[in-house]
DNA sequence: TGTTGCTCCCTTTTT
DNA sequence: GGGAGCAACA
């Protein structure tokens, strides 16, 4: 038996050991929360749960498989049957089981970030919308509309009137794209992200059959991260436990919500306050002891909820005293910034092994200097976050051949092959996707593009031999490879490795539409389980929930960038930006550094733009933190304090609430200025500092200005000498 | 009419 | 580095 009471502590304990019904744990950074929900599922398997009765919903697949592998360790046992995985996995194997009736007898294909792009352009220039229209919405910012539509169910037009004001005057035609991507999907048997969620939750409302063998087998849910749940997977949950029909439900969730980061794609932070009431009697355990981080890196954490708009009502403390002091360091710019992370790399390399150090930074491209250095200083890392492997243009190829053989309505795929073949556009492709679809008459539009005809035939063969997913891709691979090397003949081996691995990949599973599918829903990145070298992970804040690292070094700490200038528009975005941050700080457990570049490399303005510091680290108080400038030599050396405040004073770009006279813009106004003239500016809004960039449109003499920024929807006077450049 | 090649512009976060 | 738009070519 697991001595229990000895491995956790009180609340821990509590949390572990508790009855049936509902369970609200809300459990601080760094507060053991994995190790309770391993030890909780060692708990109900030793009373007598049988594994396969267990659903364990995480935020990623690699975080269930963590838990899920270190509860059989514990048990010493292998935990066969769990299951565990995202919503959105769990939604797709349930839904594989229980396909939606409008499907009929069709089969169905989940569509990856790619797929949804094209489809909605296809469907945008099926409609002419926008056409030549600079400011109509881009396809990307279209499906990241569409989406948060669904998600936060709002409807599309009152999404727009709330985050995109600008964008209203194009509310009719987004509304006729999103029926048209709706159908769409119908026609093709094509799920997206979205669509799982929904589905999911239509089956368990309308199949009572489905819902009888699902609610028989799962006795126990639990639900990992649940600040970053949305509104329908709340239903889920709810419906999983049998909550609208009274029962008490076995359900445990686990959240933070001063960890909150997703509210961009719907994440509810009422989810987690709201679920006492939801589920009448719930227990409410806090675990507020952090085990993880040394004092000064909790002083930070602590400083920067401390000047949240909302108050947590919470401090993170530990017995840790001490530790090395977080550093505060300000670069010359970003380039020379990735040479000191770097240099600060070597260094900590002979203290700490490669694994236990990570860069984090906001944004996938932002690391783009740090990669170069460390590239050519020969210190390997992985990076995750930013452009996906699958989203690579050789990779997504194969996939289309594969995703044909799945389902042979699937345009998105089709229209990848046909295009590669020369003298195919956009227009044939619809003829050719027409003519395939009825059969006969394909064979005279097919005749003049041979060679796509062949392709077709290829998939058609492999299609009917039904073959395993490792002996089809392994025929796909060398079909495409042809191809692959006329298509990038400076790199195609580099390419082949990864196509290799696809397929190695492949072979791991018994279903073809499986292996696709998650190849959808998580980037690959926990292969290689090869006595690989260790190597230092590059991660962006989002990819790194959940992690912790002993040194942790957070790059491009400025305006615009950390927080994102697009999180200016709203009080609520600005409040996310510092959660972000917060988690970030939170990942490190003995060092915390944080790295500010004075200077942007800007290609258009051909040369370094100044930038101001992130006004996180503005906050931060010379007590917390130890400051250290770069010198002219690019050497760093400590700044005392007493020159600390001048260049606070200096970076400080605050603008006196009693100068900002603002008005709301009319929607659809002001398009397109002419004026050139671009300026920065700082303008009190709410209680924050926000920053933003606006266009100046008229002078206002003596000494005023006239600014629109676009991202507020308002137009501000400002006193000119306000202005920044 | 449809395809291909060229240039300009912008670049969040994820399932 | 990729998407969108525009102009030249088949």
């Amino acid at each position: 038996m697991i001595d229990y009471a000895h491995a956790l502590n009180e609340a821990q304990y509590t949390a572990v050991t508790i009855g049936d019904g509902p369970v609200l744990i809300i459990a601080g950074a760094g507060s053991g929360k994995t190790r309770t929900i391993v030890y909780r599922l060692a708990w109900l398997v030793e009373h007598g749960l049988e594994p396969d009765a267990m659903l364990l919903l995480t935020f990623t697949r690699k975080a269930a498989h963590e838990m899920l592998h270190r509860a059989g360790i514990l048990l010493q046992q292998g935990l066969v049957g769990i299951q565990g995985g995202t919503f959105h996995s769990f939604a797709f194997s349930t839904l594989r089981r229980w396909k939606p009736a409008w499907l009929g007898e069709r089969p169905f294909t989940l569509m990856d970030a790619a797929d949804i792009v094209a489809a909605v352009k296809h469907c945008r220039d099926t409609l002419k919308l926008g056409k030549g229209d600079r400011s109509f919405p881009k396809t990307q910012s279209i499906v990241g509309l569409l989406s948060k539509s669904r998600n936060k169910e709002l409807p599309l037009d009152e999404l727009l009137r709330r985050e995109a004001y600008h964008l209203l005057p194009h509310a009719t035609a987004l509304a006729q794209l999103q029926m048209a991507y709706a159908d769409y999907r119908r026609d093709k048997g094509l799920l997206d992200y979205d669509d799982l969620l929904f589905e999911l939750e239509a089956l368990l409302r309308t199949n009572a059959a489905a819902m009888a063998a699902i609610r028989q087998r799962y006795k126990h849910v639990l639900v990992d991260e649940y600040q970053d749940t949305n509104l329908v997977q709340a239903r889920i949950v709810r419906l999983l436990a049998g909550a609208d029909e009274g029962q008490p439900g076995n359900v445990m969730v686990v959240g933070d919500e001063a960890q909150s980061i997703y509210a961009f794609r719907g994440a509810n932070v009422r989810n987690i306050l709201d679920f006492p009431s939801l589920f009448p009697g719930c227990a409410i355990i806090h675990l507020e002891e952090n085990y993880r981080s040394t004092k000064a890196v909790l002083d930070v954490a602590n400083c920067l909820l401390a000047h949240a708009a909302e108050s947590f009502h919470k401090r993170l403390f530990t017995r840790q005293q001490g530790g090395a002091a977080v550093r505060l360091i300000t670069a010359h710019s970003d380039m020379s910034q990735a040479q000191l992370v770097t240099q600060r790399i070597r260094e900590l390399l002979d203290e700490y092994q490669p694994q236990e150090i990570a860069v984090l930074f906001r944004a996938g491209f932002h690391s783009y200097h740090v990669e170069l250095a460390l590239q050519q200083a020969g210190i390997p890392f992985r990076k995750y976050g930013g452009l996906r492997y699958s989203e690579a243009a050789h990779i997504k190829d194969v996939m289309a051949y594969v995703r044909l053989i799945l389902n042979p309505l699937d345009l998105p795929a089709f229209a990848r092959l046909a295009v590669q073949h020369s003298g195919i556009g956009p227009k044939t492709v619809e003829r050719l996707y027409a003519a395939a679809q009825t059969g006969d008459a394909a064979l005279k539009v097919f005749a003049k593009f041979p060679g796509f005809l062949d392709d077709m035939r290829f998939i058609d063969e492999l299609r009917a031999k039904g073959c395993d997913p490792a002996a089809t891709l392994d025929a796909v691979l060398e079909r495409y490879r042809p191809r692959l090397e006329a298509l990038y003949p400076e790199d195609w081996p580099r390419r082949q490795q990864g196509l290799d691995e696809i397929a190695h990949m492949a072979s791991a599973y018994a279903d073809l539409d499986f292996f696709v599918a998650d190849l959808a829903l998580e980037t690959p990145e926990d292969d290689a389980p090869t006595a690989e070298e260790a190597r230092i992970t590059l991660s962006t804040v989002h990819s790194a929930k959940g992690l912790e690292w002993n040194a942790v070094l957070i790059i491009d700490l400025v305006e615009d960038r950390f927080p994102s200038r697009h999180a200016l528009a709203r009080p609520e975005n600005f409040e996310e930006e510092r959660r972000l941050m917060y988690v970030a700080c939170t990942r490190a457990r003995q060092r915390l550094e944080l790295y500010v570049p004075s200077s942007l490399y800007n290609r258009a303005a051909q040369g370094n733009e100044h930038v101001c510091a992130s006004p996180f680290v503005r906050e931060l108080t010379s007590d917390i933190v130890e400051e250290w400038e770069e010198g002219p030599d690019g050497i760093l050396f400590k700044r005392d304090d007493r020159s600390r405040a001048s260049t606070r004073e200096q970076g400080d770009c605050q603008l006196p609430e009693d100068e900002v006279d603002s008005e709301p813009l009319a929607p659809g106004g002001q398009g397109g200025t002419e004026e050139r003239n671009e300026a920065r500016a700082g303008l009190g809004y709410c209680r924050h500092r926000i920053f933003g960039r606006g266009k100046i449109v008229r002078q206002l003499p003596p000494d005023k200005v006239q600014v629109h920024f676009p991202g507020f929807g308002l137009k501000v006077i400002l006193s000119e000498y306000l202005l920044l450049e």
